[in-house]
DNA sequence: GAGTGGTCTAGACCACGAA
DNA sequence: TCGTGGTCTAGACCACTCT
């Protein structure tokens, strides 16, 4: 059973994206809503704060709602899975694994990882691909405890985060993503096909379970102009924030 | 007057980044919190809502809520502004305007502004600076509407956003970004000190008013190394989104 | 089965925007 | 001044987790 409020927040959406509301048009009143709807005041409120997380209207009190665009910033269930995103937005995506071993932690993989340096972890190097060209290159530390159920996953799996939840349960529930530009190694630059020191798009990520435990800390490269990060953000609510320098040596 | 659960919020992070609620402990139920508080639950709820949006906590249903970590995870009031973010973080920061005319708006500028190719803009090109070095080359297109306030700005004024406030009132109100990397060109690596080819992290951004009336469109490049972004995201709410390839033929 | 968060209701008052 | 969204209350039922 979806929710009420999901439900007009679905009828609201294709309002928009049909024109029926034009960008920069008002919205029609909370309390307009709420009759047409048959819904309670609080229920409408739940449903345009979805689109307003959605970047796709905007308010102020005192005023209407204003419709800022048409365009759906597609929310994704899959949270980090480059595959699950890839084929959702109809590409065609391939991937394989390069290199796994067990290690110790070195003092930022267990400081990210919650655990102690020298504790057991599992080190993975998978090379991912868009339409055949190859497009990101991942380097994996997997916490001790999830490592038996990685490598038993397929070499050749697409979607690891599928596997994991398929195999044992386990739901990639929350992240941190730190985003910068970073020129290509020698590693780099021979498995993604590009220059030695050409730009690259580093998206480095903690990941966590529901109950805050973390799973995997990953330094992901995508070569320049195969992969956009796109985001949206008002006064109110503002998910991004700009950090000075590097952050190995954080907490 | 500050919101009650703003308030709410606001003990409750403390006490988090105290330590009194370890990272993966639980929290008090939202009964325990409204009685203890003197609050109905959905302020309560108003309330935890804030911290989990700061990715301090997280949720599900029948479960108490956990702590995810006790970072604070910055809200920026000034979304856009180097200048403000850069002062709030306690870093000096300088700037200067080194080009700035008028002409016609390109069909990607028109598209970006909601304009019609041809109608009237300000381009301006300013250099901005973190402890004296040159770390963020700023293309900016503003709207032809608002170029005559973006004149009167002191050439060696440190923020723009404050200026346009100050000056018309106007407020940078919703954005949309979209980041990827690229190779430093001529002019890039010549003003930002860096080898020609050199990797950039690149924030292509649209602003807008409260009324979704788009006031500039930038293209900022920032030296590799000075800044990073920084997001977190959840399963459920999930800001961040990918798109492949470039977006300069996108209406 | 008990406890917890997710949803929903029907009211109320207030701060703010627009006319 | 009036309409609007922002906040808050006090209830209710349900879906889910935990033990």
């Amino acid at each position: 059973m979806t929710a009420r409020y999901v439900g007009i927040a679905a009828e609201l959406r294709d309002a928009i994206m049909r024109g029926e509301y034009a960008v920069g048009a008002q919205l029609p009143s909370e309390a307009e809503l709420a009759i047409r709807f048959a819904a309670s005041r609080g229920t409408v409120r739940q449903a345009v704060a979805v689109l307003a997380t959605e970047g796709l209207v905007g308010s102020r009190q005192g005023a209407r709602r204003i419709v800022l665009g048409r365009e759906r910033s597609q929310s994704f269930a899959e949270l980090h899975s480059f595959a699950q995103w890839a084929r959702a937005m109809g590409h065609r995506v391939s991937g394989r694994m390069l290199e796994q071993r067990r290690r110790g932690a070195s003092a930022t993989e267990a400081a990210r990882l919650a655990l102690q340096p020298g504790e057991p972890v599992l080190s993975v190097l998978r090379l991912r691909s868009l339409e055949g060209e190859p497009v990101l290159l991942e380097r994996t530390v997997y916490a001790g405890w999830i490592a038996p159920a990685v490598e038993r996953i397929d070499p050749g799996c697409e979607s690891v985060t599928q596997a994991l939840y398929e195999g044992v349960g386990l739901v990639f529930a929350y992240g941190e993503h730190l985003i910068d530009a970073v020129a290509a190694g020698v590693e780099d630059s021979r498995l993604l096909a590009v220059r030695r020191g050409s730009p690259l798009l580093r998206q480095r990520r903690v990941t966590t379970t529901h109950e805050g435990r973390p799973v995997e800390w990953s330094d992901d490269r995508y070569r320049a102009g195969s992969v956009t990060f796109s985001i949206r953000n008002s006064v109110d609510a503002n998910p991004l924030v700009r950090q000075v320098g590097d952050l190995r040596s954080a907490p």
